[in-house]
DNA sequence: ACGCCGACCGTCCGA
DNA sequence: CGGTCGGCGT
């Protein structure tokens, strides 16, 4: 069968094109992945063109897999040699052979969030800036926008003009690079920046990747800021056999899906992009396969109110489908109710499966509540992107531990562990050790390594040796012969005695610490595993450095899913569920009082135009009166963009006012209730597993009257359990939330002691 | 050196 | 409301 048969004519074209610069204006839900993909496959198979002449760089690391995937499926071949990967990742992967030329080590760190707040909190006290008056924070986001305009500590010196602020923003700049470098450690800007750096100065680095890739694809490239796009184009002038430049560079991207200006994407680069690549062709996909009519239309709406658009019309075959949903709650607790309860009504009566469901919202804060109905309706679900797993402090203890023994230069990493667990090294051994390395221009660990040479450290020294010693052991260790990575976190947590430190705590929460860091040798053990190249220290610490949470997002799984919507671009669900349609959430509060409203509202609108474009088969929107927001009331008015929907398209909801059992209420009413439930206490029966069809009930571990824990509630006392369906319902007073009706499946609450 | 507690604060979105 | 940081007390 012929790979062209599934397409359209204008997605044929896009497959079809040659050489020479393409853009393709692709619409939501027109297909853009299929036809990246299917450009791709008839590349490798009809133009000749080798897999390893093709980089692909794409949104997210998921994306990316998914893309070798579809290729494989198409091609049956050569998946493996595409190089398909995000901006991050391909960065990462081209500095670890050639950063050597532009003075870093090899082994280079990457730095995380947190960690550039940790070195700029140093900075700044080095520097006497006051972070009350100048928040590290908002230095580093004039850092990052400089990065990603490709402007160095010195340009930005330059540009200062007597400002006070800017001139200590520039110096803070200078001396925040200077200790990266020192650090041998890169930010996630670095990774471009650096990339770009080594490019401009090293003609031979930058000849091997454009001789190497010779045909390049872009995806969501509207969300591209001028360092990537300085290093795609680098990429792609690369001089064919004939020595002329070719530009076989294809970017997909939709302008109105445009929606991370804050973090530097200049929507320039696609708007000028003919400018930029004399000679392009541009393809539009404007039909849309996803949505209904109504969805399609509605987001039409809303988007029209924007202006200076690239001009293109999306329409659908679809059928016209029920119209938009909305509804204004009273309250965010009832919205979160009300919405969560339907999308269970739907799954039962329906034959939906929770994993046709998302809600959307504009801030993770959003999502707690609508997780504490969740929990208490035991509806199964998984929220994307609240709480990084790798933010954890015992995750960030064994990395930084990891960190050390990888690249000692790391002076944040060693910092973070030489008293974790204690070890009787404080702030003033840390401050001496700190400035003999600062005087001596060492890294902090070699200024341990002679700590025994520093004044006024005679008592401390030996415990500082015994830490050094320790990291050399592991450090030896790794470099044997058949020592396997995989067992590295083991040794650690053995030498360290980490894990012994919280076994002996025995708290709820050390348990849970015990069970993060499991899970983390378990990542570990699937990178040693599944790893495509030899696995390194350096590549573990990496993959940790550049995963996203969508990255593990399983649309397989049967759950509802819960995000914002910048992380739901891409995505596409049959029921979605925009929550928080209210002035102040959505457009933001920010938006609406910054200085360019315009241009801010218009980026708040391309995001509602996402969120909107997600929806197959049926879109709710809803708002509340009043919601609780940093611990105290707020009301709002309903979104302008729901303003924007024209009535004919939209069915407005009266909220039903059913008496909502909600654990809101007062506790003491729910605690009498128990007392009374106490009063006619039921006989000690723990129910005979029935084998029903296609269940797989086991018996239960415990009985009514048992204590047990649940993973949220903590304690209780099971009150009663009866048969609901396919699954036993328990019945538990929780010390802490009161009285809950769990189904045992989901609620997988252990026998507490 | 370390732990606790209270004040404070600041809130968007993210690799 | 919740997390974080700095100060103070031991």
């Amino acid at each position: 069968m012929n790979i062209l048969d599934t397409l359209n004519p204008e997605q044929k074209r896009a497959v079809l094109h040659d050489k020479g610069p393409l853009l393709i204006l692709a619409g939501a839900g027109s297909g853009k992945t299929r036809v990246l993909t299917h450009r791709i496959a008839y590349l490798i198979e009809h133009r000749n063109v080798k897999p390893w002449n093709i980089l692909a760089v794409t949104f997210t690391n998921k994306a990316a897999r998914e893309m070798k995937e579809r290729v494989d499926q198409i091609v049956g071949y050569g998946s493996h040699d595409i190089w398909v990967s995000t901006f991050h990742s391909t960065c990462v992967r081209i500095l670890r052979r050639f950063i050597d030329r532009i003075g870093y080590e090899r082994s280079f760190s990457i730095y995380d969030t947190d960690d550039s707040k940790t070195l700029m909190r140093e900075v700044c006290k080095y520097l006497d800036i006051d972070t009350k008056r100048i928040p590290e924070k908002s230095i580093l986001s004039a850092i990052s926008r400089a990065k990603d305009e490709l402007i160095t500590p010195e340009e930005f010196e330059k540009s200062v003009n007597g400002d006070y602020m800017l001139k200590k923003q520039a110096e803070a700049y200078k001396e925040y690079q200077k200790r990266l470098k020192a650090s041998n450690a890169l930010d996630f800007d670095d990774l471009i920046t650096k990339t770009v750096e080594l490019f401009m100065t090293d003609k031979e680095a930058l000849t091997y990747y454009q001789d190497r890739f010779r045909y390049i694809m872009v995806d969501e490239y509207q969300d591209t800021n001028t360092a990537q796009f300085r290093l795609i184009h680098l990429l792609a002038s690369g001089i064919n056999e004939q020595g002329k430049r070719e530009y076989n560079l294809c970017v997909v991207g939709d302008d109105d899906q445009s929606i991370y200006k804050f973090r530097g994407a200049n929507i320039q680069n696609i708007l000028s992009f003919e400018k930029s690549f004399p000679n392009t062709k541009i393809i539009k996909l404007e039909q849309n396969y996803r949505s209904t009519k109504s969805i399609l239309d509605t987001a039409n709406e809303v988007i029209a109110n924007n202006i200076g658009r690239k001009d293109k019309s999306l329409w659908t075959d679809n059928e016209k489908g029920e119209p938009v949903s909305y509804t204004q709650f009273e309250s965010d607790i009832e919205e979160a109710d009300s919405i969560t309860s339907e999308i269970r009504r739907i799954v039962e009566n329906n034959g939906a499966s929770y994993n046709d469901f998302a809600i959307l919202y504009r801030t993770n804060a959003q999502s707690r509540i609508f997780e504490e109905r969740l929990i208490q309706k035991n509806i199964p679900y998984k929220i994307i992107g609240s709480v990084n797993f790798y933010a954890r402090k015992e995750i960030k203890d064994i990395l930084a531990y990891m960190k050390t023994i990888d690249n000692g230069l790391d002076n944040i990493a060693v910092k973070r562990i030489i008293n974790v667990p204690r070890r009787g090294i404080g702030m003033t051994t840390i401050d001496r050790v700190n400035d003999y390395a600062l005087l001596n221009g060492i890294s902090f660990y070699e200024a341990l390594v002679r700590s025994q040479q520093i004044p006024g450290l005679e008592r401390s020294s030996s415990k500082i040796m015994s830490f050094v010693s320790m990291i050399e052991g592991l450090r030896t260790q790794l470099h044997q012969k058949n020592y396997n990575l995989a067992e590295l976190i083991d040794d650690i947590l053995d030498a360290t005695g980490y894990l012994r430190e919280l076994d002996a705590e025995g708290t709820d929460e050390a348990r849970d610490r015990i069970s993060n860091i499991d899970e983390l040798v378990n990542k570990l053990v699937t990178y040693v595993e599944e790893a495509e190249d030899t696995p390194t220290l350096s590549g573990f610490l990496e993959e940790v450095a550049l995963v996203s949470d969508i990255d593990s997002f399983d649309e397989s799984a049967d759950n509802i899913v819960l995000m914002t919507l910048h992380s739901a671009k891409g995505l596409e669900f049959p029921y979605v569920y925009m929550c928080g349609m209210e002035e102040g959430i959505f457009p933001g509060y920010m938006s609406i009082y910054a200085d360019n409203p315009q241009e801010e509202i218009e980026e708040e609108r391309r995001l509602c135009y996402v969120g909107i474009t997600r929806a197959m088969k049926r879109l709710s929107l809803s708002a509340a009166k009043q919601r609780m927001s940093r611990g105290e009331m707020s009301y709002n008015k309903p979104s302008r963009f729901i303003h924007e929907i024209p009535r004919y398209l939209m069915k407005v909801n009266v909220p039903d006012n059913e008496p909502t059992k909600s654990f809101a209420f007062n506790k003491s009413s729910l605690f009498s209730e128990y007392r009374q439930s106490q009063k006619n206490y039921k006989p000690f029966i723990t129910p005979e597993p029935r084998h029903l069809a296609g269940s797989n009930l086991t018996k239960l571990e415990y009985g009514i009257g048992d204590k047990v824990k649940h993973v949220k509630f903590g304690i209780g006392k099971v009150t009663d359990i009866t048969m609901g369906g396919k699954d036993y319902e328990v019945t538990v007073d929780f010390e802490r939330y009161g009285i809950k009706k769990l189904l045992a499946s989901f609620a997988k609450l252990t026998l507490a002691d």
